[in-house]
DNA sequence: CGCGAGCTTGACGTTGTTCAACTAGAGTGG
DNA sequence: CCACTCTAGTTGAACAACGTCAAGCTCGCG
């Protein structure tokens, strides 16, 4: 069962709202007042996809992950780490969510409710201004991720996953994942025994080192250009 | 060459934009002053993958199809038609295309420069909010998309196509279809080679007619069955 | 008439999935 | 403490899906 508990203070939040700055005191506290901060486990579910949309999501601890349900296999679209706002791109559509979001760690969130969410942001033009950006800057991500699954090949995607957590999550050529191998398989859009198979074959070939999780990137440069390749 | 002119009264104009009785009458001026109607032929560019934004897109007349450019192969992503904006989702961004625009029909395309289009939409939430919610809805698309092509197969992929015709274009189960074999490819993400098979297979199958371009649906329910079931 | 672009079909090779068998480690209950 | 089971991970081999290559066709146009 999750956690649930209230905030005693946003604008003294450790896990402070990203453009909380851009709204006055009235509007702080009336977001203070309709919000509720969730805990969620490694690998409960935050969002399950066809339901509707009740709240708006800001992850003020932890890594969680947005996926799409498929019918033969999910596929993983992006991870969110802390500081992240969830799913705002589907507050002002038509209030379904089309993804699924489950935590990759132990996670906090805390929970908006969305008419409130959509009534600040219609009186500061600002801080619906800041989201449209974010909304817009998220776009490209999608438009990267559709390139990538359309024309490159398994090698060139998986050096693509890793890449990512090297580059984006960790900031570090070692790192643990923080995932399962079926997992990472669904970032990448292949099988699991594919996934399996390519991170072998990098280790063999040098590219990298492998004990379970842990991965050390040993050629930077080499992972780029079989990204780069395809 | 495009051939370019000046809008006489965008209130009068017959290819109205979109949500601009939102708009008050100086607000509508300010963007008359600031727009010019350009018309392109079949085949021309009307946004290149990789340049900057400097104008916000409304389609009032023809048929455009919106597609990334790919090392390999390009695929389109969606098709835009008469009365829709294009690229909005960019506006509020980083102002990089991520993807090309190309003329599937003569078009018009009104141009707006892009900072009076963000001022106008800054000073007017209602106009702003609406243009939010265009962009979360198309976000749907994109997922659904992106879904397909993770998870049906080619005779599915195809079948969407099919249906995307009939339901969401021409709204009959008879249509020209406005592109080559190839771009219907690039569509169902797939070979050209492997779309006409596939279309050839329909026929045979007495799925649909085919004669050039001309598409007819005999046998909805099976399509719809095929696309669901990938 | 000849040329080229779009279209069509078959054969073949490649890529990636599925299936199956096996291993290692973690947790469980007698 | 030891069998038992369960899950995650690993590897090879068979198979299916899909792309590529090659050849030929049709139609519009100079």
């Amino acid at each position: 069962m999750p956690k649930i508990s209230r905030p005693r203070s946003c604008t003294r939040c450790p896990y402070q709202y990203k453009y909380l700055n851009l709204l006055g005191n009235e509007n702080i506290s009336s977001i203070q007042n309709n919000c509720m901060i969730i805990h969620f486990k490694r690998g409960e579910n935050i969002i399950k996809q066809g339901t509707d949309v009740t709240h708006a999501f800001y992850l003020a601890q932890g890594l969680v992950s947005l996926f799409i349900e498929g019918e033969k296999r999910n596929l993983i679209l992006k991870i969110k780490k802390a500081g992240d706002y969830i799913g705002l791109q589907t507050l002002f559509g038509d209030l379904k969510y089309r993804y699924s979001v489950s935590a990759l760690e132990d996670s906090m969130v805390c929970m908006i409710k969305s008419g409130i969410f959509l009534e600040t942001s219609k009186k500061n033009p600002d801080f619906l201004f800041e989201i449209m950006r974010g909304i817009s800057l998220s776009y490209n991500y999608m438009y990267k991720k559709i390139k990538d699954i359309n024309c490159k090949q398994l090698r060139g995607r998986m050096a693509d996953v890793l890449l990512y957590f090297s580059e984006e999550l960790y900031h570090s050529k070692s790192f643990e994942v923080p995932m399962t191998r079926k997992e990472m398989a669904q970032f990448a859009s292949m099988s699991m025994e594919n996934a399996v198979r390519i991170l072998s074959e990098y280790k063999k070939e040098g590219i990298i080192t492998v004990e379970g999780r842990k991965i050390t990137i040993l050629e930077e440069e080499i992972l780029k250009r079989i990204s780069e390749l395809g």
